[in-house]
DNA sequence: CCAGTCC
DNA sequence: TCCTCTGGCTCAAGACTGG
DNA sequence: TGAGCCTGAGGAC
């Protein structure tokens, strides 16, 4: 799904584009995420349990490193991305796609289209300030990212940039209309950098070996990516916990042992506890400068890095403006 | 730290 | 020749606790 | 379901 192959494309060809950070460098933050992918995750990792569990679990772990997290949910998608949802659905043998959020929610909302595009929209007019996400989806539709080896060229970041690099997403191929065949990320990235546009691109090179697509829809992706609706201000509220509406809901409804979600608030209100006298310790010596974070997103973790990986969890890719 | 449980 | 794309295969994707 | 790794079949240089 998404732009699988940007990933490699970056490490390899922008590598000082990436770093590691911890979650507790996010402190004060505010983070979007989809919450059908966080909610997949779990699914994947325990099938046999309610993914909400996890949510909760890992809602908690924010919230004791004062994070905000924003929970997008998906809304209707664009209609272009129709062919890859069918297959994708065909796939995992479900007819229609499951609706999961309806109407604001604590601290929620749902996407007028895509969650993840609503989340790079979200980063891009500074309502949050990162996205947490499992793939590239969110790039190219966003915040002012800047690819260093990219921009070897000193040019001014903003729009243009982003629409190179929009094109060249949509050469490595998106969700929301072909790729031309044969064309790998190495090939896309060269064009790109020499062409700037797919309008160029395709006057260049061979149109034998490289066929474009019959009716190729890669204006309409375009459009999609850039798209520049302002993003609604929505409605989040962040209240504070109310333990009894968690278990009674998890507890009753979902079923899960109520001594582990009691606990786990215990645990919290306590790490809180802590914290709060921290706060006042640090007030006193003095304020704490902050890492600007302008973006973020966690990075998958390579086979023989699994160790490495467990200790910095929330690893992420860090781009500048 | 590892391995087992969570439902 | 070297390089690059591709397709097929495997595996692991969470969080917490007790020993 | 997707990402990593390995393979072989082409172009590219």
């Amino acid at each position: 799904m998404g732009i699988t192959k940007l990933a490699d494309l970056i490490r390899s060809e922008a590598p000082d584009a990436v770093s590691y950070k911890d979650i507790s460098d996010y402190t004060g933050k505010v983070i979007a995420l989809d919450a059908s992918v966080v909610l997949n995750q779990f699914r994947a990792a325990t099938p046999s349990l309610s993914p909400l569990t996890g949510l909760f679990f890992r809602t908690l772990t924010f919230l004791e490193h004062d994070i905000k997290p924003v929970f997008v949910f998906d809304g209707k998608p664009p209609v272009e991305k129709t062919p890859v949802l069918e297959r994708r659905a065909e796939a995992a043998g479900w007819s229609s796609p499951k609706r999961t959020g309806e109407g604001p929610h604590n601290s929620a909302f749902q996407a007028p289209g895509d969650a993840e595009a609503q989340c790079a929209r979200l980063v891009r007019d500074r309502v949050v300030d990162a996205v947490a996400s499992e793939d590239m989806d969110t790039l190219p539709f966003g915040a002012n990212v800047l690819i260093r080896q990219l921009n070897a060229k000193k040019d001014r970041c903003g729009l243009l940039k982003l629409q190179y690099l929009v094109d060249l997403c949509i050469l490595l191929g998106c969700d929301y209309c072909d790729k031309i065949p044969g064309l790998g990320p190495k090939k896309a990235l060269t064009l790109i950098q020499k062409h700037r546009t797919i309008e160029n691109v395709v006057l260049h090179i061979n149109r034998q070996t490289y066929p474009v697509p019959l009716l190729w829809k890669y204006k309409e992706a375009r459009k999609i990516f850039l798209d520049e609706t302002e993003t609604p201000a929505p409605n989040v509220v962040w209240r504070e916990l109310d333990e009894e509406a968690v278990v009674d809901f998890l507890c009753h409804t979902k079923h899960v042992r109520e001594e582990r979600i009691r606990h786990r608030m215990k645990t919290f209100h306590e790490h809180r506890e802590n914290r709060r006298e921290e706060r006042k310790k640090e007030e006193a010596a003095g304020r704490m400068k902050q890492t600007r974070m302008d973006y973020f997103f966690r990075v998958t973790r390579k086979r023989g890095q699994v160790r490495r990986a467990k200790r910095e969890k929330y690893t992420n890719i860090w781009m500048n403006i």
